[in-house]
RNA sequence: UGGGGCGUCGCCAAGCUGGUCUAAGGCACCGGAUUUUGAUUCCGGCAUUCCUAGGUUCGAAUCCUAGCGCCCCAGCCA
């Protein structure tokens, strides 16, 4: 018997991030780091996020500091309670450490508006009074320079009284809005005197109706950030145009000693790209509201709620987060190696249970009619420590459709007339023939597992069954990738097949509550769900492959 | 089109203050061994080459120059 697999240690490879860390801790710029995952309360998270869940608190874990879950919640039309709360359940069911007690950017709405009215008694901002059309206008665009707004010579205590007029529910939503002063010629559009407090009367899931305008993400994310004495602020390329404005920000508010230095350092990675799936927020949502899916936790959705559902594991995540690395350079993951990481780790954990999906009848026609015998079956056959369990075992039983064949074809070696094949962990019987849809054989006594004789006849083939007496039916969901384009962008992608429900024969051992993962041997592994089992990930296969 | 990034084996990815790089590791793949899961495990193989072309140097994936390719930015979204 082979040893039980040692837990892959893959040396934690290096990445650029690390390196920032490295040398600052060195440096003794900080004493500890503080990183955070900030998600906005807007949807469910998805595999994207499992990436950065894991990159953000791992590099706590790994250099000792810690890690804040932090939600980014300053946009309350598109933000709910609902969200707030999936999102928790799902970052802790990743086994994220974020000392139990989640953060809003909203709890910061009062620093944050304090700070608009330095920046505008400071010069560094003004209240624009244009239309969004003329703002949009005034911008320029990549090769023509912006130009100013007519307003952005107000002086500061008319911006003053403009912004307490805005913040106390005088003016109506799109007449005015904050704008930081810094460049409408810059090169980089991010500087052209950005928006960062807009008015909006919508009720926040936190707030309530306390505020008429809330600060935009541009603005509100350094100061969430530097609130929270975060060292290393790690988010995606796309900011990465924004990281000026964001130490730009910073410095003129530690200026003026409303935060507090060291200042936070933004550092930017390349997103998680799968294929074979969709994380676009927009098209997730159809799905669900058009019924191609049971809903956001779907076990074929890319949601982790829908990943846990499916039987995926947060140490399978770990593993394929260890596996994928992290750097700059987009990268596109194929969707195989999640799976593989999933099965590696649930190969592990999973006992070993027989099931068969697709029955048909076996007899055997040498056996006495009316016998039973309980088989000794080991739940984990590199794993003897977690001891053997009783199977029944008689003259009718349910096998494979797929064990049996009329007409082999080459290098095909389990059931065919004439062939002898081992019922695993009971004996080796003799395919006789098949007859009115029944496979019919005779066993030999003298070959059951466990006995002296049981390797006396040696066959290549070795199938799995269920006493047709004692099965338990039960469903079983079998998934297939939703989406069958590589690159899938609308519904047209999706697989017609991605789910099959069926009606399996299981070993009695599965029946009743047994929770958790296991695995349906020769098949795969399954998760026990809502009164059935669904199909986490198959097993790799090197026949039916060829 | 202006700006910001990125480009090392089929997919990721170390290395990038020049020599120990005829380039680490993982996945995939190809052998071969073990195996009562065509699974697992084990052992072996797998880039004279680092987007291209020049240059600097005794010496370059690492430095310089010029190209090429891909991604991101013109919300009162995040």
């Amino acid at each position: 018997m082979n040893k039980p697999s040692k837990p892959s240690q893959p040396a934690s490879t290096s990445n650029f991030i690390k390196h920032v860390i490295e040398s600052d801790l060195s440096a003794k710029k900080h004493i500890a780091i503080r990183t955070r995952f900030p998600p906005e309360p807007n949807g469910y998270l998805h595999l994207g996020h499992a990436k950065s869940i894991l990159l953000n608190f791992g590099l706590a874990k790994e250099y000792g500091g810690s890690c804040n879950l932090r939600f980014d919640d300053t946009n309350p039309e598109k933000e709910e309670q609902e969200y707030v709360d999936s999102i928790i359940d799902s970052v802790k069911w990743l086994g994220a450490d974020f000392g139990g007690k989640a953060l809003y950017a909203s709890d910061y709405f009062d620093k944050m508006y304090e700070c608009a009215e330095y920046l505008v008694t400071s010069g560094n901002a003004y209240v624009d009074s244009q239309s969004a059309d003329e703002m949009k206008k005034n911008r320029g665009d990549f090769t023509h320079p912006g130009v100013d707004s007519p307003f952005r010579s107000r002086s500061s205590a008319e911006n003053l009284s403009l912004l307490k007029e805005m913040k106390d529910g005088k003016h109506p939503d799109g007449t005015h809005v904050l704008r930081a002063k810094i460049d409408m010629k810059s090169q980089n559009m991010n500087l052209r005197d950005p928006a960062i407090y807009r008015i909006k009367r919508a009720t926040h899931h936190r707030t309530g109706d306390k505020w008429p305008i809330y600060p935009m993400y541009t603005y509100a994310h350094p100061i969430e950030d530097a609130i929270e004495r975060i060292t290393h602020s790690i988010c995606t390329l796309e900011f990465e145009d924004q990281r000026p404005f964001y130490d730009w920000l910073l410095n003129k508010l530690a200026d003026g000693k409303l935060l507090e230095r060291p200042l936070p350092q933004q550092i930017e990675f390349a997103r998680l790209n799968l294929t074979h799936v969709l994380l676009s927020k927009r098209l997730l949502i159809k799905l669900v509201e058009d019924k191609h899916v049971d809903g956001w936790d779907d076990p074929r959705m890319p949601t982790l709620a829908g990943a846990r559902r499916r039987g995926y594991t947060a140490e399978g995540f770990r593993r394929f987060a260890e596996r994928i690395g992290v750097s700059k350079a987009n990268q596109m993951i194929d969707y195989s190696i999640l799976e593989d990481c999933m099965r590696e780790h649930l190969n592990e954990i999973a006992p070993r249970r027989m099931a068969v999906l697709d029955p048909i009848k076996l007899v055997i026609e040498n056996y006495p009619e009316g016998q039973e015998e309980l088989m000794d079956v080991p739940n984990h056959p590199q794993k003897p420590e977690w001891g053997k369990r009783q199977v029944p075992f008689s003259r009718e039983l349910y096998i494979e459709r797929e064990d049996f064949t009329d007409a082999p074809e080459k290098g095909y070696f389990r059931l065919f007339p004439g062939n002898k094949v081992r019922l695993r962990y009971a004996y080796v019987v003799e395919c006789e023939g098949w007859h009115n849809g029944v496979v019919r054989c005779r066993y030999l006594p003298e070959t059951r597992s466990g006995t002296p004789g049981a390797d006396s006849v040696k066959v290549k083939g070795n199938i799995h069954w269920v006493s047709k007496k004692h099965a338990h039916q039960s469903e079983v969901r079998l998934y297939d990738r939703l989406f069958s384009a590589e690159r899938p962008d609308r519904t047209e992608h999706l697989n017609p097949k991605s789910l099959n429900v069926i009606q399996a024969q299981l070993e009695r051992n599965l029946a009743g509550t047994e929770a958790g993962a296991v695995q349906f041997e020769r098949h795969g592994y399954f998760m026990a769900d809502r009164g059935g089992f669904n199909r986490t990930v198959t097993l790799r296969d090197s026949w039916t492959r060829q």
